[in-house]
DNA sequence: GATGAATGAGCATTCATTCAT
DNA sequence: GATGAATGAATGCTCATTCAT
């Protein structure tokens, strides 16, 4: 019953995603997560280690999730520039479409206990290493401080925090320029900057 | 006793921050704050109204020795641009010489319940509004996306965050032209900006 | 296992209602209440809100056991005075079996927090509600003072609780005649009442 | 300085009688009565043994000052029924004039701990004495059940208690005839009992 | 295998009383 | 003598985790 199994996996963690989001990782209890994930004591307990591996494990699916959008938009053959700009515009197009999922990745991973705040950082620094490529393979390679991606990033990021904190819908068409400006602009220039969008 | 009871509760106020930056807001117990703080449950509950109104005043009384230092260091008849290194500058030091009061107002505070989230929102909104200025005053007025400020500020704010969750020690040296350099440059150019560090 | 999870609650009202009964409402700690229901903390706050809510759950009990044995005695197709003196005679036999579940409703329900109190003063409403249709169905429907049930219900409650109080015995054979007397010979008179005990 | 000190008392019995009417026995804590009677703690720990001890001197002033109220009012060389009479008349105005204080007898009292209980089941004790007399000395010394006095004093006090209880003022006009109808018409008949009126 | 009842350590908070100044 | 700061035991309640059925 593997399959039937890491279905079930599946569907709790889709359900407590949810649960994460709208209480917060603090408030949740495992028994919300229970109700909420359709599942049992027992079951729960099966699949996760508690709540902390519960919320790690709903963590990283948003981020396969993430991931499998951000595939799916990859145009093929293209130069650093518009590779990024497509992987910023999926990016955001995620956290619109499911604004709960992305606030689990974006404001309750920070509260989610010392593994949950790994990925956090670790994803960030991702993101600033992807950014980071910018400098050589952008057309314009200033000469940028050394933290300026993770300043970047970090702006970007705070940006989408802001909007999810405030349970504001997250509307594409008015972040997703700005923050291709704000990411790409320092390594091609105002004028490709523009074109991108 | 006017002045007994105050200096008590600033003393209780020095002692607790140090709980609060070891063990974290969610983390620290009334009984661990009385006993770092070296007072008993009594004395405790007569300063303050709970662990949240607790870590309010110990956030507010950082906030105020941080104004104090940048107040001291603040040079009269200056420009903007001066006037905000020399902040910026004050706000470097003031987080390496205290790490640990850095650390409740930079990282604790975001878990320190409503209020506390307020007032960190307020600070770093405050910040933003500080630097915005430099659109007006700084010599190269560009056109900067609206939130540039925010994310800029942000962006430094995460730079401290990471230093400080790592318990690294944070050197002036490295991170002052850093921050000047991601902060100012965009309103008063490279040059200006490499003179003030 | 709905049946199961009910005869519990069952069981656990049964064992606490010699704990209020002998400590007092007030005196009585959750953790009596757990050692005493032979159950667990967290099995208390599964069938109970608080401390207060399970009292109420208790008195409650207590009055639906106390009715049962009302209803049981009752004869039927027979007078107002008749049916009155059982009931009376049931609710004297009810306080002289279970003391401690008449503390409970005589004397530490007004102590109890609001809802008990609400409940011990609506009871005894009821009971001179019950007793004024005497009024109409009584044979000598004297000219009482409005108040005069209330009055009366107070004064038999009175006794009750004086001996519940000082932990003597309920004696059936000496409170009911007196009990009838007071609270029926101004209905029915005194030779109707002295042939109903 | 012993007068200093009993005045001091007296004033603080007089402040705190408010604190424990308006507040409870219960919820009343030592601090409230420190600042209601505006002492120190030192100064109220020199007067009282705690709190219980300081309701119970309460009480006993409460008691006091009735009973020189009855005392002022009584008539000399008067048959049992004027006097009884008089007697009620004085504690229905004295309710009237101070419901604070006939709070903390009335009300308070069955929860101010064991000494207070005592005194309060003494006091309706004694009334139910003093009522008894009127066996002898009525002129209808009707073949009354043993408890019934302490029933009628019961239904008094349950009346005056409910008004108290819900911060209704005493009517005097409105319960004295119906208290001495309740109390002396037992005794003395309808006829006497409404002259006394 | 699945269930959910039972566990109990841990937490924030209150308040009567003491005692150093 | 007078003050009020300091004490700390006790209370009601939560919730992650276990295990008998």
């Amino acid at each position: 019953m593997e399959v039937h199994t890491e279905a079930r996996r599946e569907q709790i963690l889709e359900l407590v995603t949810k649960v994460f989001a709208k209480r917060g990782y603090q408030a949740a209890t495992v028994d919300h997560l229970v109700a909420g994930g359709k599942t049992s004591m027992g079951g729960f307990y099966k699949f996760f280690d508690g709540k902390e591996d519960c919320f790690v494990q709903v963590f990283d699916r948003v981020m396969e999730r993430a991931g499998e959008r951000v595939a799916a938009a990859r145009p093929s053959d293209s130069g650093w520039a518009i590779r990024t700009a497509a992987w910023l515009r999926a990016m955001v197009e995620f956290v619109a479409a499911e604004p709960l999922a992305a606030r689990v990745v974006l404001l309750e991973a920070q509260t989610g206990g010392p593994e949950a705040v790994r990925r956090y950082n670790e994803t960030l620094a991702e993101a600033a290493a992807f950014l980071r490529r910018g400098r050589t393979e952008g057309n314009r390679a200033a000469d940028l401080p050394d933290s300026f991606e993770d300043a970047s990033i970090s702006g970007v990021v705070w940006l989408l925090q802001n909007r999810l904190a405030r349970g504001e819908s997250i509307s594409v068409a008015e972040l997703y320029p700005e923050i291709v400006k704000t990411l790409l602009e320092p390594y091609v220039g105002l004028k490709t900057a523009e074109r991108l969008i």
